[in-house]
DNA sequence: CATCGGTTTCTCAATAAACGAGAAATAACG
DNA sequence: CGTTATTTCTCGTTTATTGAGAAACCGATG
């Protein structure tokens, strides 16, 4: 797995001796390492004695589109959601990753002439950008705590405060936070009974969004985050309506 | 690994004693490989004690999305080709993955009705459908004599003869042999110098498929394919155009 | 066609890490 | 708060991974 980790954007293929020295493991050992990874076709041989990554991901993630609650709860709402939009904008699926923001869906209206940071598969930063707060926002108070440790901003009060102030909107819009003249509205989506903390967000052209558009969107990106929620109490639903019921007479 | 080959489209949720039984390993050891594939993001928990498939995937696939070079060179025309197409049909690009046969891209034209069982990451069997078949007629006879093995097919010289025919032509049409009152076009992509053997094809309605829409169809991706092959030519080029040289001093 | 440099596989003994059974801890549930 | 189910931990044993080097296998070259 140390030696799948190397293969990234920048260098997309590796010879074995260079793996070798990345990995401080001998050559004989990569090698091995290698072959099997070729038999599982996590990796595959690319030209001059170089690897790459095999098929195998593409058919493990075919499974995960497949299988994903967000993704099946959330997929036909992006459409829409980016049908709706009445602008050129890219509507994103996120969720946490590790301690990271992850994009699992994007859908581009037809008529979009930028690609924003956020795309599926990429990490993003926790702590930059609507859609990343918003799912900060809405995380239970321990998580938070451990992953700002991570990110650094432990003591960072204003933080803390900035994204009280989100949790109570429900939503957030930012301008030019990730990508030079792009804008960002984000609506959390929140599933206790899944364990899921995720968004649901549109990334439009800053000066496309006057007033009067982005009221527009933000109200149909609540609502359809909404949506997506009770699509996911649907789907994983059957065995957690007894809970819902509890959690209601606690509260009464 | 074993353990997430467990995971498919049938049960893609499995809890650790299901897993413990199926893989002939006593739960304590589960425990352990689950734990570390949670680490490492391949897993994560699902309700009710289970797990599915995690978002490293979905990270891994961008990478092969934005790496493989087959993607590289094909996408493009692969938009081309749907766009141009002039009638409902789903543009695919496919490879030999294993002994089977995998769409790694998948591009539905705006207006179609259907979904072919040829779909991206989903691995397909070898002998059947135009998508494949072109791609087998294409094959170096040693590795063609090796799959047919693993598929039951060596001995049988009226599937070789077919294959001969089809890499004479160029190209192949064949309706409802994948679904039913669906017909698939296609055309091999063959780059020696990347050890590729794949294949650019359409799938459109039978019905739709007249004798003027097919040969104007196949003319398109034959040239299609052709300009995929000198794409994978210049991306892998730089270090390969000796080789090209020395080549056409051989013929001369 | 023999040779050469580079790449990959193989051999084998030493080592370390995975294994399995069961106990302990933790979380879920009534 | 007790009970069950789930997960982690402990610890000897055993197995499989490790690394160094030799051997085999290419493809390129003269």
């Amino acid at each position: 797995m140390a030696a799948l980790r190397l293969f990234n954007e920048a260098q997309p293929t590796w010879t074995v001796s260079d793996m070798a020295d990345a990995l401080g493991s001998p050559p004989s050992t990569v090698y091995r390492t290698i072959r099997d990874l070729l038999a599982e076709g996590l990796v595959e041989t690319s030209t001059d004695a170089r690897y790459r990554l095999g098929p195998a991901f593409i058919e493990f993630d075919r499974l995960t589109r497949l299988t994903d609650p967000l993704l099946r709860a959330g997929a036909h709402v992006l459409d829409e959601t980016v049908r709706q939009a009445g602008l050129p904008c890219v509507g994103l699926l996120s969720r946490l990753y590790a301690d990271e923001v992850m994009c699992i869906a994007d859908r581009a209206s037809g008529d979009v002439r930028f690609s924003p940071s956020y795309e599926r598969g990429r990490p993003m930063p926790l702590t930059q950008g609507a859609t990343s707060k918003v799912i900060l926002a809405r995380l239970p108070a321990r998580r938070l705590t451990k992953l700002l440790a991570h990110a650094g901003k432990a003591q960072d009060a204003g933080f803390r405060a900035e994204l009280a102030t989100i949790r109570r909107q429900g939503f957030l819009v930012s301008r030019g936070e990730i990508d030079d003249g792009l804008a960002g509205l984000a609506a959390p989506v929140v599933c206790e009974e899944a364990g899921l903390v995720a968004s649901l967000s549109l990334v439009v052209e800053s000066e496309k969004l006057d007033a009067f558009n982005e009221s527009r969107l933000v109200l149909m990106l609540v609502s359809a985050a909404a949506m997506v929620e009770r699509a996911l109490q649907i789907t994983s639903g059957a065995p957690l309506l007894p809970r819902e019921r509890e959690k209601g007479a606690r509260k009464a």
